[in-house]
DNA sequence: TTGAAAGCGCTAACAG
DNA sequence: CTGTTAGCGCTTTCAA
């Protein structure tokens, strides 16, 4: 491999000249400039930047921590980020966590050795054991956002969407909407089921647990909670599903009990994923900007890493109600 | 930030046996690596993995380059490389390259500058402008295949795959199967083009290029492309798409146009995705082993990296026809 | 089993 | 504008 010094002979000049037409060329003549890239030209020299970085203590990389890179709203999040990254010259690091506490120590350890410079967190969780390390190093939380915490969040207004989007089944005449939520120790979760809640006490409407069911975010266990949902006794006349994924599970399960949907039930998604405006019948949902998402994590967590500002800055992006016709009007008995 | 040299003196010892209890420990002494250890924790020392990194030559990290990090079976390919990955000590570098070229090499040059020790790719492209490279450096090539190239593979054998999803379909009793194909310039494109005709002409049907349309893998693109080919005026009776995303987007399109499916128009996709199963109806279509062929992928790399040797190695995984309810015996007339 | 010392390839004062 | 020089923090001979 040739190195800095063979190039710097060849060229004729000190390894410091080598180096600053590389990093900095406007402190260099045109002339040497011209000498040292016919040298770099001559040798196939490539800097190693392995040496850089350690000579710099700046990796150029972040971890980004995702539960499930295999969620396809994860993945629109991840471009964002990806595409932001290599226009400011860092490289992205992935570590998919599967909701493990674990792996997220393991990932986030990364920042404590110097392998990486900051850390996008997409879970609702600290990805350190001391929560101290929060303070010391650079990280950010997008999408799934810890409450009570001082680390800067990028995240939905997931309170105000559930609400809105329950209010929109009310409006059409719901009055016993079921709920397919997403994990329980979720933010997200939670703040959707608050969303929800409030639109059902504002309309005077009886809150029934019996009619919320857990799924994991799968089209599989959207499925299976709907099932469970119209084997009970009280049937929902709407079901609000916490994606487009388990509502699309769900469709399919209750066509398959012999309901129609709108007419029967309606059903409501979140995300406007690729397959929502394709479903039967297409599907009413909330759209959400997830490669902003991305974009907007990795510009600051730049700005953190380079201005060392550890500030509590919290920012909300827009979401909009995507008006389909898997929801519609309740039918009069 | 604490040094190997600190806890070094806090300890009592040398630098060296500092190093060799953390990565050598049955070479030191229990006493002596207590007396490590306590200092470490003393200190809350953590050693620097970029100084590591460099004096070992290895960056302990792959480049994984994706097409595009939204498609759920990259995604999952992705998974399965990650996985293995973190079992063998190795980080992942996503490099989402949007199918560029440019993209591709910026990633790329990240194994010449020892940011990276290995490259996986997942498109059928050689990363390097320059050809050589390949032979310097390990990469190897997983779901997407180039042809005619030294570098190691892991792929499904396309040709016999569309064969035989086209086989079915004739055994329906189809004449005039339509296709719903990836980008032209793609080797999988290419092999299952292969694998269509070489059914077609086995069973003496006339090979129509009116019913064989373009699409991207998108959802959207299946419905238009869909579109496309029920305009024209040859109407096929089965329609084989290259992914399920483009076969859901067909189908939806399909039953907006007014035909039925399977009964009027039988529908195939590939990769049996998580919505293919709900999918209205339940999508016939041909599995593949996404996290296998990330997890091989990584071993492979890894093997490479450590014995040095870049072979020809050719794995093919297998796949699946999964019969479901898009697909039926034709009508007659 | 341990320590001393060299040096990986690069950048960044500092001096000229 | 350019060269000299001193390390960054770690691993790894080599010798003890």
């Amino acid at each position: 491999m040739t190195t800095i010094r063979e190039v710097s002979k060849i060229a004729g000049v000190s390894v410091a000249t080598v180096s600053r037409t590389l990093s900095m060329p406007d402190k260099v003549s045109l002339k040497t400039q011209k000498k040292v890239q016919s040298a770099i030209a001559q040798t196939n020299y490539k800097p190693n930047i392995l040496a850089r970085n350690f000579r710099t203590r700046k990796a150029s990389t972040i971890v980004v921590l995702v539960p499930d890179i295999a969620n396809p709203f994860f993945s629109r999040v991840i471009r964002g980020i990806e595409q932001t990254a290599q226009k400011l010259g860092y490289a992205i690091l992935l570590g998919d966590t599967q909701g493990l506490r674990e792996r997220e120590y393991t990932y986030a350890n990364m920042v404590k050795t110097s392998q990486a410079d900051g850390i996008i967190q997409l879970d609702c969780h600290m990805p350190f054991a001391d929560e101290q390390d929060a303070k010391k190093f650079p990280i950010i939380n997008v999408c799934d956002c810890m409450k009570n915490s001082d680390i800067p969040t990028i995240q939905l207004d997931n309170v105000a969407a559930a609400k809105e989007i329950t209010e929109h089944l009310i409006q059409l005449g719901h009055q016993k909407i079921g709920l397919i939520h997403g994990p329980k120790d979720s933010v997200i979760t939670k703040d959707r089921i608050k969303g929800y809640s409030q639109a059902i006490k504002k309309a005077n409407l009886s809150f029934d647990q019996s009619i919320i069911v857990e799924g994991d975010y799968s089209v599989n266990s959207g499925a299976q909670a709907a099932y469970n949902l119209l084997k009970a006794s009280a049937l929902p006349t709407a079901i609000f599903c916490f994606n487009d994924e388990m509502a699309i599970g769900a469709i399919h399960q209750i066509k398959e009990m012999g309901f129609k949907i709108p007419e029967d039930i309606s059903v409501a998604g979140f995300d406007d994923n690729s397959f929502a405006e394709y479903s039967d019948p297409p599907l009413t949902t909330v759209s959400q900007p997830a490669e902003d998402f991305g974009s907007r994590a990795m510009s600051m967590i730049y700005d953190v890493i380079n201005d060392n500002e550890i500030g509590t800055t919290n920012i909300f992006l827009p979401y909009k109600l995507i008006n389909r016709k898997s929801t519609a009007a309740i039918k009069k008995d």
